[in-house]
DNA sequence: TTCTCTTATGACACCGATGACATGACACCG
DNA sequence: CGGTGTCATGTCATCGGTGTCATAAGAGAA
């Protein structure tokens, strides 16, 4: 491999000249710039790095760390990569800042982010960034040097700079949407609380009822969530099934989720209940292979990770350059209801129209 | 940052002893060993991987490029990232060879390929791979250099060594067992023929008529890809209906990917059959968020894309260590089919049964 | 006892860039 | 015409490791 000095020779100039049309930091004459730019041509000359980084102490490296690339084989996984978008909010946002992002992923595996911080700063990297598969909560290893670290879509109990989806204030707003359209019996088939989503979502559609001035029904909230293991399906369908028997049965079913949805769906079309004409379902994530895709589309709630990534990258960029270092703590970031055609507007007229229909 | 030099004045021994004990290239005295080790653990001394690099020209670094993790946000792009399956084996297969892979992303822009494989380069990459999103032919800018590169999902007219999926065998495959399953009536809804899928799916599905002698019937298959745009749906439904009313209708739809057997659900219940007992569906992918969450499951064809990372990694390990860097052309990886709930078994007995309910 | 041989360690140069500093050639100013 | 800037370029040291070679101290062998 050519180096700076094979090209300062052919073309008869010192290296340090060589170094001077590479980077533009001071004026090289006109002939000289063409002389050493022919020789770069010639050679196939790409600079080191390495050697670079080096002398200059700056790697122009971001590192980014995320299992979302490889989640687990296993069937029963959660499947989806939404928070990708994650990922392509920070390289949106890093394009013009002259920095390269790095990513490596976990392969799902926790323990793996320790060697793999590692690795980055060997690499010497200018800031991390931690890209969680799911809100959740994190503990990885503290960082014994100074290079800032940001967390996307998880938090720890150490102050870590984190960037995390506002579920609360998504699940409201749609819960929300939906009393504005009438709908007044509102399903809530909820993810476990044991994950921050199932909680935070869960805060946000009881807030919303009351707000909206309705009382919180126990009866119509279940966890039909199994943690990806089998008989969700089964799950999800007594559940409805309670629900739908009651003599104030819901008019919407809120999912914890667009996989729910997609599942209910199923259900609901093998019950002989059409969506939305006999009752109405939404989601939350707008997972857009299922929501868009699904027949009739489905109202869901946005998870803005892209706007999260975006955030993420601004906040490390300014932890680098003004060394504000010190920043601590969430920024929460909400995302808005997308409103399409699983959902009835219901007039107060028609309400009890469809009662009738449904109790015949 | 500590160097070298701070752990070995610490530890009061030589830079070069420091250097022994964390690569333990040369028998280091236990008393000594521990002295560099305390000192080693005293000031969070972490190496670095540009000056290793440089002394020894080894970067220990395999670059893998993808548009896979930020693709387009517009919402009529595929959304789906199956292909991060590919990412996923080559990690696995990379990750005892004590390489690093580094992964960098083209937004989906395939002209930022050229600079980040410049980028790489600069970084002195042992390696390259580039992973494309779907199924397709490439033009990246030749590598002057000897770096090794592998192109996975994807191949040129250079003959550069590539891992492609053997879609015309998966097709065959799946379409053999409907036919040992009974059906004879198979109708195909296409992947538009721009796309190397949507031919070779096509190829295959006529090359397992014609092995299992039944006679190919032009109105059985129709092209229903609009390439993302809207009018999708409309499409399936015309086409599907039409192919309904056939006095001799099919017994099932094969469907160009899972996302459109996600569309003829909703659809063919719309219509008011009942998947699979009056007609049956199978998609190809095995995009496991719609083809296990699809009630019923359906059944596909799996896109190996883990495995096509495997082999990918290590055609690239064998290229770079055996410097057998003349490797060319073309791996071809077949996926198993996955046969789920959503195809009827037919015996002959009951395919008349079946018919009489349909044309009632 | 002297001569290998192995083990344990250090001295020093070098990898390929670039920062700091120096120098020579002009141009412009008073 | 000397002084002062700017432009264009070169010299040299240096970043932080590691390869090469040298050396010293014991352990066995002859």
């Amino acid at each position: 491999m050519a180096t700076i000095y094979d090209v300062a020779r052919i073309a008869g100039v010192s290296p340090k000249t060589v170094s001077r049309v590479l980077n533009g930091d001071a004026p090289v004459g006109q002939a000289t710039r063409e002389a050493v730019q022919a020789a770069i041509a010639q050679l196939d000359y790409v600079p080191s790095n390495a050697a670079r980084m080096m002398r200059s102490q700056r790697s122009g490296l971001i590192g980014l760390i995320t299992g979302a690339i490889s989640m687990s084989p296993e069937p029963n996984q959660p499947a989806g990569l939404p928070e990708l978008f994650i990922v392509q909010g920070i390289q949106k946002s890093l394009a013009n800042s002259g920095m390269t992002l790095m990513i490596a992923d976990t392969g799902g595996v926790v323990e793996k982010a320790a060697p793999l911080i590692d690795t980055f700063l060997r690499h010497r990297v200018e800031g991390l960034i931690y890209v969680a598969e799911y809100h959740q909560k994190v503990a990885l290893p503290v960082i014994s040097d100074g290079t800032p670290m940001i967390l996307a879509n998880c938090f720890d109990d150490r102050g870590t700079p984190a960037i995390l989806p506002d579920d609360k204030r998504g699940q409201l707003d749609l819960v929300a949407r939906l009393i504005t359209a009438g709908h007044r019996r509102i399903g809530y088939l909820t993810l476990r609380p044991e994950i921050a989503a199932g909680r935070l979502r869960l805060e946000g559609y009881r807030a919303a009822l009351q707000a909206g001035g309705i009382a919180y029904d126990a009866a119509l909230v279940e966890n039909c969530d199994l943690e990806g293991r089998d008989g969700e399906t089964q799950l999800l369908w007594e559940a409805i099934d309670r629900m739908l028997r009651l003599a104030n049965s819901p008019t919407v079913f809120c999912c914890g989720n667009d996989k729910m949805a997609l599942r209910v769906y199923g259900i609901l079309r093998s019950m002989g209940r059409k969506v939305p004409t006999e009752v109405s379902v939404a989601g939350y994530d707008n997972y857009r292979v299922i929501a868009e895709t699904l027949y009739p589309p489905l109202t869901t709630v946005d998870l803005p990770y892209t706007a999260m990534g975006v955030r993420a990258a601004q906040r490390l960029m300014a932890m680098i350059s003004e060394e504000t270092r010190e920043d601590k703590g969430p920024t929460l970031v909400a995302g808005p209801v997308y409103w399409r055609d699983s959902v009835t507007e219901l007039r107060p007229a028609n309400v009890s129209l469809l009662k009738s229909v449904r109790e015949e």
